[in-house]
DNA sequence: CGTTGATATGTTATATCATAACATTTCGAT
DNA sequence: ATCGAAATGTTATGATATAACATATCAACG
């Protein structure tokens, strides 16, 4: 079910779990270069793995990327990304009344979801006081 | 309030309103070439008076923008796309409910919401029939 | 009018994000 | 040991987005 991870997989989740924000590609790329890796397809499949696992989770307003919170598997609803504009960070939740009326309005709709993205970005409780 | 659209406006919302499906900031420079807009940033400076008008809003799950079904206006709560994957329609829905929770989710986190992004990637009712 | 200031436009160049394609290596299963 | 699948390394390029600056448009004011 869950492969364990290869090298280059570590090495980009490790990179991207000890960030404090979201990290693009190219700045993973550059965290990870001196472990060896050279280039962005490298990276770029790393993350692939990594978002199909359920570690790491992709950022579509940010082109950028994030490790689950959760730390292992897939998160049981639609998550829910808070993003700081101000400091940069990420919160990550799922709420079970939220993904309930997602999946209600998509039946509603005969839509089959396959993947949901909903991102909250504004600004956060410390930096907002 | 809602400025009168300039002439590079209208042709790039022409343009977005008369396509099927969501069109990246290039095709639509394609499609209005012929009217003599030659550069990126002429579609994009465009796009985002369109956007911040609420004429048209940006997918951000396709880096891709779409005409707003309402025309004119801003929508009263977060706006939900219905996005299939197979043959690339995009319906465009707002939910009280839905909206009430995200609004409720912000507030039990102190969190100040700027912008929603809800895309829902699948398959529509006629292809998965 | 004619000037002025704000906004839009035109243009070039470049930054940033992402993947195609193909050669090579690694490694488990037989 | 060999074979095949998966991962990796590498080069090149495609796709998306914006910085920077020059020019033009146009409404408001004296």
């Amino acid at each position: 079910m869950a492969d364990p991870l290869t090298r280059n997989q570590q090495l980009v989740l490790d990179a991207l779990s000890s960030a404090e924000r979201p990290q693009t590609a190219y700045a993973l790329l550059d965290r990870v270069r001196a472990d060896g890796i050279k280039a962005p397809p490298q990276v770029y499949r790393a993350l692939e793995k990594l978002v199909a696992e359920g570690l790491a989770h992709r950022i579509e307003s940010l082109n950028a990327f994030v490790a689950c919170c959760h730390g292992h598997g897939h998160c049981a609803g639609t998550v829910v990304f808070m993003i700081c504009d101000d400091c940069g960070h990420v919160d990550e939740f799922v709420d079970a009344a939220l993904s309930q009326r997602i999946k209600e309005l998509s039946l509603e709709q005969n839509f089959q979801p396959n993947k949901e993205t909903l991102e909250i970005r504004g600004s956060c409780a410390a930096c907002s006081a």
